[in-house]
DNA sequence: ACATTTCTTCTATGTCTTTAGAAGTTCCAT
DNA sequence: ATGGAACTTCTAAAGACATAGAAGAAATGT
């Protein structure tokens, strides 16, 4: 077998730093620490910067990011794929918290938080899509 | 202000017990220990005893339940409503992860796992009545 | 009454997450 | 070449979570 994926479910910090480098990814830019924590206290998580090495270090350890040497300092690559994350939270969240049922999901998201009608309109949309396009299942 | 809803987001173990809580909880029966332990060992957790009350003293300190002696044992009750849990996690995921886009998260939902034809009918209905009900928003 | 079973309370350990200081290394400007 | 700036590594500590043993209290059968 080929990726072991297995849970690749971020912790809230590693998340927060995921996005932060999918952002510099879509410029393909590895960000330094010095960069990292910045756009980090941005989002108002303001940590030491030896923290944030820390933490991105164990990332690397999990196999989450990639880094490499320029100069004397590291620079740091996401190398999970957003994607593949939203789909690994969403799915654990269908199967622990809904048991599975994309129905009782989706029952739970339109409760929630008035979700407003051009949502829903370009929701309606995606479905009518994924139904076209997966015909009989 | 009233009820101090907070986070109130479960832990995994938590929120199998306070699964089998509110199945329980549906025919009005607050669980003995004992009991509650069976149905978590028949879903796979088999803790010790001593484990499972360890845990639910947690709960009844989050006020996630309520216990009340009989005989000599403790029975305990769900405090917290599965529709309320259901709409903080999701709330939470839909948050942290999708950055309050329900799209996205409609998205990666889609694109998760094959919902299978039927259930994408049946969501098609939730949304066309929740766009009947709440008109222009 | 008393041993046995059944429950609880208390205490404790291991792991994971978050956070950060102290000390060591590398680079650069002068 | 040397002092300071910029980085990293190592170590650690606190808090949450999961798990469970030892010991104590209460009910029960005979």
């Amino acid at each position: 077998m080929a990726g072991r994926s297995k849970k690749t479910k971020p912790t809230e910090l590693e998340l927060l730093i995921l996005k932060v480098l999918w952002r510099a990814d879509a410029a393909d830019l590895p960000m330094a620490v010095r960069d990292i924590r910045s756009e980090l206290a941005q989002a108002g998580r303001d940590l030491a910067h030896t923290s944030v090495i820390t933490t991105l270090n164990i990332m690397v350890g999990k196999k989450y990011l990639t880094r490499s040497k320029r100069k004397n300092a590291f620079y740091f690559t996401a190398k999970l794929k957003q994607e593949a994350v939203e789909s690994n939270m969403i799915g654990d969240v269908l199967n622990r918290v809904f048991d599975g049922s994309a129905q009782s999901l989706m029952l739970a998201l339109l409760e929630h938080k008035d979700v407003d009608s051009d949502d829903l309109a370009e929701i309606q949309k995606m479905i009518a899509q994924k139904t076209k396009q997966n015909p009989e299942q």
